[in-house]
DNA sequence: AGCATATAGTCTGTCCATCAGACCAGATGA
DNA sequence: TCATCTGGTCTGATGGACAGACTATATGCT
């Protein structure tokens, strides 16, 4: 039950959205899961948050089935059919920031594996389909700025990989 | 600079979006603006907001130029081009939250105003382009509850009408 | 097996944002 | 001209986020 005081009085899909995922430091945990970020340490040394917050965090995208718990002692969180759901908004809110904040010099690049380019609207430019995430391929794009962290996590995500992929780190 | 602290050490374009638009209250306040809400006092009944933060709000959309405000003695707030672009993620969002906690049931239903209905991705099913905001027409949709609220905005906004299209309370 | 370290948290006190509600000046309408 | 509406600001109370200390379990090394 995110938000200090819920938006139950709205009805409207984007409140019940927000609901979900309008917390601070939510969405950029699970676009972090979007990257093969899994595990606890690699959420707190990639976000800087504080692990009272991320604990919390975790739990409610657990509890509204947006991520998955598995292992007993250090335990991996994985996306959910329902989380995964969410990538064509992530998406489109990434754009977003690409095209306000460095029109041109996108931070990321987005590939359709084996096919082309993404474009703004999450479609291949080569052959027009939306690719499920599973299927798009992230590097670094022009607008990169490797200088901002240099944490292991950070460094490992530099790499060329598939989106949902367990990053190599340890 | 919302969000108390801001997420300055991530390289991550969702970071530079959500630092605009990521506090509580604002993207329902964008989307307000979308749907035709131009008043400080229109988004206050609508919204339940304290006015104290609904002005701090709207005052960061407009420094971060997402709105403006023009008229001396009542302002009316309207979107900006930036604010216009930020319609296929309010969208997206929109839908996801249609799928997760009604499916099958939308609260609103959006039309190519002449042509078709929009699916999830914002494109209409007729003609298979994706119409901007301007070309789109809400109206109820089997999953709106129109018991939850009565206040002015709220009837005004059941009408069926186009986006931006300022709505008729008064 | 035993030990050192890493991991995944919880706990504490401080600080800042949000809240409800009172208050107020200027604009608007009768 | 006067009453009301509009668009705010201000106040004290509450709750969430923060940095940093603390801890129990898991893992890796020898």
């Amino acid at each position: 039950m995110p938000l200090g005081t819920d938006y139950a009085r709205q009805d409207c899909s984007l409140a019940r959205s927000l609901e979900l995922v309008g917390e601070r430091w939510t969405l950029l945990l699970l676009r972090d899961a979007f990257l093969g970020v899994r595990r606890f340490s690699d959420f707190q040394a990639h976000l800087d948050i504080s692990r009272a917050v991320l604990s919390s965090r975790l739990d409610a995208l657990v509890a509204d089935g947006l991520l998955t718990r598995s292992g007993e002692g250090h335990p991996t969180y994985e996306l959910t059919e329902e989380g995964l759901d969410l990538w064509p908004a992530l998406y489109a809110l990434v754009q977003w920031g690409d095209r306000r904040t460095t029109p041109g010099r996108p931070r990321r690049l987005y590939q359709h594996v084996g096919c082309g380019d993404l474009g703004p609207d999450g479609r291949c430019h080569a052959c027009g389909l939306t690719p499920a995430p599973g299927d798009v391929e992230v590097r670094q794009g022009p607008g990169a700025d490797p200088s901002l962290r240099d944490d292991p996590v950070s460094v490992a995500l530099r790499q060329p990989h598939r989106l949902l992929q367990p990053i190599p780190v340890r």
